[in-house]
DNA sequence: TCCAATCGTCGAACCGGTTCGAATGGCGTG
DNA sequence: CACGCCATTCGAACCGGTTCGACGATTGGA
């Protein structure tokens, strides 16, 4: 392996002067700076991660905390990752990937023997132990889920509440008077999955002050099971005349389900969900819906991580909670209501 | 950030002696191991990686090489972390996800500065420009995806040749004497997925050996476009009895495509594909299929590349293809062809 | 009782970088 | 021509572990 000591010698320099060639902390003349180079490029010199890491404490590492849940729709997670090893990567990161069972456990490991420089959490949950391991070693956090007490930690979320009030006022005011939610199972939501409430409860609150009858089930997350649930859900409310979908999995099985009872978009039924573009484009669903932007959402947390870890002040400044407003991206599933 | 002298001092031992409790490498008294025990738990200890890896040159992580393309199916990339992930986990080993669009780039800078004990490389190409970097850096290195030259390095893969044989051969049984082979599109051929070639060459081969006319053609991988190409694909051959698949897009896409023709299966059309047993219960396929198990190959990946790291005999043993050979599940969408 | 072997622990060197204070050289100026 | 200053480079210490040879104490045998 050839060291720095390598290029040393080879450019007729000392370590350092090669080190502050490389780091450009010290002024060198040009001369020097390109015998260091040639010598760096002749020799195919690259330094050594681990011993950079020893003498600056900085690893260029971010950990990536993901929990893969057998109920919950894998895929979504891929956008995720997808937005935070990209931004990472503009930033000069790589990204180190933690999805064992145990959150907490794991996160102590890589924050204690430092092999990361701060972790972005993804799927936090309302009450989630990970945050009091976070909070101990004073290392910079960014989160990706409301949790209940967001305090030492940037938070950053699509804003579920005003996701709920935005799909019934939408509906609402097309005219529709009585509607349906299909929200993540409730084992989701004593997960932590405290999202799916606070939609719930939004949507609940505004459908109250509009005067509109608002049936809110929580739907399986297995999709052999969810094209009977929504059968049966619409059955049972028959004066329904739209449809509000939190729940993936119900989502991707809807268009089966009312093919099967011939339930035209938007004559009989109108529909609005909340999910990604990507999802949408996977299965090729026709409704319109609020953009879960976890492309976005995984962006925005790693420049705020970064941001902590270089800058100084940056680490002073007060914790944000960010929450994305709703956007509504209009594929023409909503309509007057039918009769 | 306490250290293994914090250790040492508090224990009343030296650091050396910490070292070895903590490795057990040596032999030392029941009460000294006692006293470095309770000291490092109640300093709450753990070593330091960067240090560690210097001075062992080992790291603990294995780097993992996606690309992220667009028009691929991205949530089936999905299976192969979990298996990487959980399985190097139980080894010992953390992940490095590597996902820069510049492949060779990416895997010299993580192997040349030793950030990895060794990588996996995923969605391998026919001629792909990481294998040289791979091998002129001599580190071991564990693909999945068959390259033309798999020479130094190991390699995991569903045996796509078998694959096609077999399901035409399923068909053939039944008594099938046309049908149809829908495989991803050509630019994804183009840019080294030679295992859709192979797939496709050995199915004409063995339809061709049992006097059966197989259409082959190469489908869109773009949801929006393959419904209708499925269309005028079973337009174009109404003969054919039986539809093989090896593209997700169009799996995805062929319920509703049947649905809309009232082509009922496999009453009126037998179909088999080639995909996971997660994709098929994301999208609910009710079709028989070839298992392309990507946690399994992950899985087989890690353990392999884990025995090369650490075995200095398994460094020396020779490299090793190992083709998985299709296995069919039998969801009963196949039968005798119709009239 | 003395010596040798064995067991357990220590000290120092090393891994490969970074960084700080000091030394060296060249230049301009008095 | 001598001096001082500034720019540039060097040397040494340090980051936090691991590992090897050596040392001291204990034990057994002669």
């Amino acid at each position: 392996m050839v060291t720095i000591g390598d290029v040393a010698t080879r450019a007729g320099v000392s370590r350092s002067t090669v080190s502050y060639a490389l780091s450009g902390k010290r002024p060198l003349t040009e001369e020097v700076r390109r015998r260091v180079a040639v010598a760096i490029d002749e020799l195919g010199y690259t330094p050594n991660a681990g011993a950079r890491a020893l003498a600056t404490s900085q690893t260029k590492v971010l950990g990536l905390l993901a929990e893969f849940l057998p109920d919950e729709f894998a895929p979504a997670m891929m956008q995720y990752f997808l937005g935070v090893t990209e931004t990472a990567r503009t930033f000069g990161y790589d990204v180190l990937l933690i999805s064992e069972p145990d959150g907490p456990a794991a996160l102590h490991r890589v924050l204690a023997s430092r092999m990361v420089d701060g972790v972005v959490l993804l799927n936090v949950a309302e009450h989630d132990d990970r945050l009091g391991v976070l909070r101990d070693t004073g290392r910079p956090g960014a989160l990706v889920g409301l949790p209940a007490d967001p305090d030492g930690v940037d938070v950053f979320d699509l804003d579920f509440p005003e996701t709920g009030r935005a799909m019934v006022a939408h509906l609402g005011e097309l005219g529709h008077r009585e509607i349906v939610l299909v929200s993540q199972p409730e084992h989701v939501v004593q997960r932590g999955g405290a999202y799916v409430r606070r939609l719930r409860d939004a949507a609940l609150d505004e459908a109250d002050r509009r005067g509109i009858t608002l049936h809110a089930a929580f739907g399986p997350a297995d999709q052999t099971q969810v094209g009977s649930f929504l059968h049966h859900l619409l059955d049972a409310h028959p004066g329904a005349t739209g449809v509000l979908l939190n729940n993936e999995a119900a989502a991707a099985a809807l268009p089966a389900v009312l093919d099967a009872r011939s339930a035209s978009v938007p004559d009989v039924l109108s529909v609005v969900g909340r999910w990604s573009a990507d999802f949408a484009r996977y299965f090729s669903l026709p409704y319109s819906f609020v953009e879960s932007a976890p492309d976005r959402l995984g962006e925005m947390a790693v420049r705020q991580l970064v941001r902590r870890i270089e800058q100084e002040e940056a680490a002073a400044e007060p914790h944000v909670v960010r929450l994305l407003p709703p956007v509504l991206v209009d594929r023409g599933s909503t309509g007057a209501p039918r009769g």
